[in-house]
DNA sequence: ACTCTTTCCTATTAGTCTTATAGACTATAT
DNA sequence: ATATAGTCTATAAGACTAATAGGAAAGAGT
């Protein structure tokens, strides 16, 4: 199940992209075009300057801008820092492995092996998707 | 993210798949065989015989069985009795349709369109993937 | 009939995660 | 200075997950 902070954190960035102009939007503008709890927005704006994809601006006529082109924001790159790990299950995860405890041979696991095809065909969507992509 | 509800209840069919004969076995065996809490194993494998993959059998002797061919149980069926919808948001989903509080077009979301890419994709995997093949 | 076995069903609980909300603090433009 | 707008921390309600407990019901063997 995808979270409301990354459905949010997309849509913001998206409504960011289709802007003519890159300066800098405030929270509220956002929050009120996307029906987003203002303050729920502030933390995840947050989380994703934090995380490099926006700049920020503070004073009279600040707010949120991209910090890359919308062609080099990928999917892949938003959902792991808004979501967490993409794979459905920490032992198929590339970027935040975890071992289950349950099993002793992850290679004879049943989950293991169909998890990694659901993994693999799921990032190859997400990579190739950019926020150029759904502003089309 | 999976439940181990779905994770334990893909181990435990693929254990019966497995099997040379299908006849009753009992949740002690295949919990101990997997690694499973005796108990929330019973849930399950409960949840999956009221769904009508699973047969079972009382008393002495008696057990869980597979009323189905492992080539005839899709993980799509498996998933959506345990897990429930395989799209990661319910305004994507076929069989958990939901519609979006905060999203007055979806045909203009960018999150849906995004999502109906992953699920389709998904949705490929799981469908072409029975239970036989997680045998192999 | 009796007893042992094994599934069936309901309820409860501890813990964790999500989705916010509140309020004070910091930086900046005019 | 003052108003504006992001920054940061803390907290709380609600939902969900994973598990546990205990007894009811049904079937097999004696």
């Amino acid at each position: 199940m995808l979270s409301k902070k990354t459905k949010y954190g997309i849509k913001a960035l998206t409504f960011l992209a289709k802007r003519d102009e890159n300066c800098p939007v405030q929270i509220s503008e956002i929050s009120k075009a996307e029906n987003i709890s203002h303050k729920f927005l502030e933390s995840i704006l947050l989380t994703l300057r934090k995380a490099g994809v926006l700049g920020s601006k503070k004073g009279k006529g600040g707010g949120y801008y991209l910090r890359k082109e919308p062609e080099e924001v990928r999917m892949t790159e938003v959902i792991r820092v808004l979501e967490g790990p993409i794979a459905m299950i920490p032992c198929v995860s590339l970027n935040f492995y975890e071992k289950c405890d349950d099993c002793p041979d992850e290679n004879a696991c049943s989950v293991h092996k169909l998890m990694i095809q659901v993994r693999d065909n799921t990032l190859n969507v997400l990579r190739n998707t950019t926020l150029a992509d759904l502003t089309l």
